[in-house]
DNA sequence: ACCTGTGTATTAGCTATCTAATACACTAAG
DNA sequence: CTTAGTGTATTAGATAGCTAATACACAGGT
């Protein structure tokens, strides 16, 4: 699925929650599609299954994952088209960090955007190799 | 000085770091010039002065602070050079997380580049505006 | 000398997070 | 029915980070 980076401060189960959104994003994981049980999920990610269940609940409740009490977890067949302004207030939020970051290093706009550029299809193409 | 940033993950004396280093590579801090004391910052961003004071000890380890005890804190002189591979990494690793987010949220390439040319230039005009 | 302002250190308590170990209710399959 | 696999809930403990209060040693100005 995806992997956990025990040096990001983001809580555990932000991550997860952030990794599925992902994967459904890239197409990885299509409507009705069947996520993993909370129980293999955490011991794939070397993580405690609660901190799973906190993650799913949480999409569940943003209506991304739709929960068969008793039967598992499926992708919900109706993903939320967030607000443009939420998207782009959550992505501005992410811009503003990472700008910050990138001028304390001391590097140049340009660098900064290749960077962003170069991570963004590695990731991309991260998933397309795995499919 | 800059704002702390309560709903960001990071601690906070991570963000006072950051935001030192930022000043500095603003030139908004000069080499040389005295820093803000440990209870003074502290009220200015209301935290506790020991969080600060992690903040200024780590820099004065890294080279970024000169502290004169019992005088006060002041920017070295000589300000280290971090190695390009260093500097770098730390922007790669930004650049990765932030590429997630915007793809997590459903952006594209080009409106997450957009919004870190927007957002580096904000900064940027930011700190031009209060000097 | 005295006093004020430095950085530094220590101790305690609080909150959030993560882990661990159970336990419960539900569904599907044998 | 029994069993295995779901999500869910509860409890306890450990750790990190932040706050608060206090104290110490040093430098500089009066």
């Amino acid at each position: 699925m995806f992997a956990i980076n025990p040096a990001d401060p983001a809580p555990i189960w932000r991550q997860i929650e952030e990794g599925v959104r992902r994967l459904i994003a890239l197409g990885a994981l299509q409507p009705g599609a069947s996520v993993p049980s909370v129980r293999d999920l955490a011991k794939d990610l070397r993580v405690n299954p609660n901190t799973v269940a906190r993650a799913y609940q949480r999409l569940a409740e943003g209506g991304v994952l739709l929960v068969k009490r008793g039967e598992g977890t499926y992708v919900a067949d109706e993903q939320p088209q967030p607000k443009k302004a939420q998207r782009n207030g959550a992505l501005r939020d992410a811009a503003v960090r990472y700008a910050s970051t990138a001028i304390a290093v001391g590097s140049a706009l340009e660098d900064a955007v290749d960077e962003v550029e170069t991570a963004y299809q590695r990731v991309v193409r991260e998933h397309r190799r795995k499919a």
